[in-house]
DNA sequence: CGGATTTGACCCGCGC
DNA sequence: GCGCGGGTCAAATCCG
């Protein structure tokens, strides 16, 4: 896995995902031709396009999380790319071209996905997150005023630290913070080196839940946002969770997505779940139906599949109504 | 008033 | 050692 790394170094988001902006103004049913997320040589990732002519982009598509400078989200790894990809062919394989009244707001959103269950081997890479956090979070644990005391800070007890996965959505939408069920409370944003668009971090507000997410536009397509998922839920989705999303925004919405409840509902998805990313109807696109089988199967049986569904329980057992 | 957000400061790892 | 960039903290502020 240590090339994973340089993969990473490779990734040019921009060029591809214009490619596939430009194929999709062109032609709402874009087949990505040959692995529609062209970053690189292990890159896997679906593109999925709905069939929502009018509706400018009704398009998913899973991929890698690019981010101007912070490329240790990822860790492509093939198993991992595959194993979204396949992830989406899982929950999706229902139908093509199949347009769901009212469903326009979801369908404007377009949206990658990356897998990155690190693990000691994505350490090395750049500890982003690493070792300082990892102390605070034990200083934390003890007392928090240990830091104005400029506290020990000894490596003492975290060998290793060991990463938490990862796993990152590229959607297009305008919403900066796209509803996924749990509740969110911002704790921080940073500018992000190269990009005009700050960085925001989340953490979620259930006790003891360690998950975190950070969101930030992509500098090379603002109508892009990348929201990278940290750690696993050990806790159902909130009580608040709404799932009618095609029945229009509600108002809570606005408020999580700092919109203002006059715009184009149409036009501006007001909120986004990852439950309702799968309940987009979608054109199949990948070309290749062998090698997505075979993907398929393998997903299906790794552990990646398996991390999802806790990750993302909301999509792998979305509740009908 | 309580919870969420904002924002400057701080911490840490890394590269030079 | 220093500067840079990323991540986090926490006081101040905002808001319902």
């Amino acid at each position: 896995m240590s090339n994973e790394t340089k993969d990473l170094n490779n990734y040019h988001y921009t060029s591809s995902y214009n490619h596939y902006n430009n194929i999709n103004s062109q032609n709402m049913s874009l087949p990505y031709v040959s692995g529609p997320c062209t970053y690189n040589a292990n890159m896997i990732s679906s593109q999925i396009g709905s069939d929502l002519h009018s509706s400018s982009q009704g398009a998913f598509g899973f991929c890698f999380e690019p981010s101007p400078s912070s490329s240790e989200f990822f860790n492509p790894s093939i198993d991992q790319e595959n194993g979204f990809y396949n992830a989406y062919n899982y929950n999706t394989s229902l139908k093509s071209h199949e347009v769901v009244g009212g469903g326009g707001a979801i369908a404007e959103n377009e949206t990658r996905v990356s897998a990155s269950p690190s693990s000691d081997e994505a350490d090395h890479h750049h500890g982003e997150n690493s070792g300082k956090s990892l102390l605070k979070r034990e200083a934390d644990d003890g007392g928090d005023k240990q830091r104005s005391q400029k506290v020990v800070k000894t490596k003492k007890n975290q060998e290793k630290k060991i990463r938490e996965p990862r796993v990152s959505f590229m959607t297009k939408t305008e919403v900066d913070h796209l509803e996924d069920g749990y509740r969110w409370r911002k704790y921080g944003q940073k500018a992000v080196k190269n990009s005009p668009y700050p960085r925001s971090y989340y953490r979620c507000t259930t006790q003891k839940c360690k998950v975190k997410k950070r969101v930030e536009r992509s500098y090379q397509d603002p109508t892009v946002v990348i929201t990278t998922y940290e750690s696993q839920h050990d806790h159902p989705i909130p009580t608040t969770r709404r799932t009618a999303m095609f029945s229009g925004p509600a108002a809570s919405d606005y408020k999580s997505s700092s919109l203002s409840p006059g715009s184009n509902f149409i036009n501006t998805p007001r909120s986004f779940s990852h439950d309702d990313l799968f309940r987009v109807p979608y054109s199949s696109m990948n070309v290749n139906p062998n090698y997505q089988q075979q993907q398929n199967h393998e997903f299906q049986h790794g552990s990646d599949y398996e991390l999802l569904k806790e990750m993302f329980p909301s999509v792998f057992f979305k509740q009908e109504p």
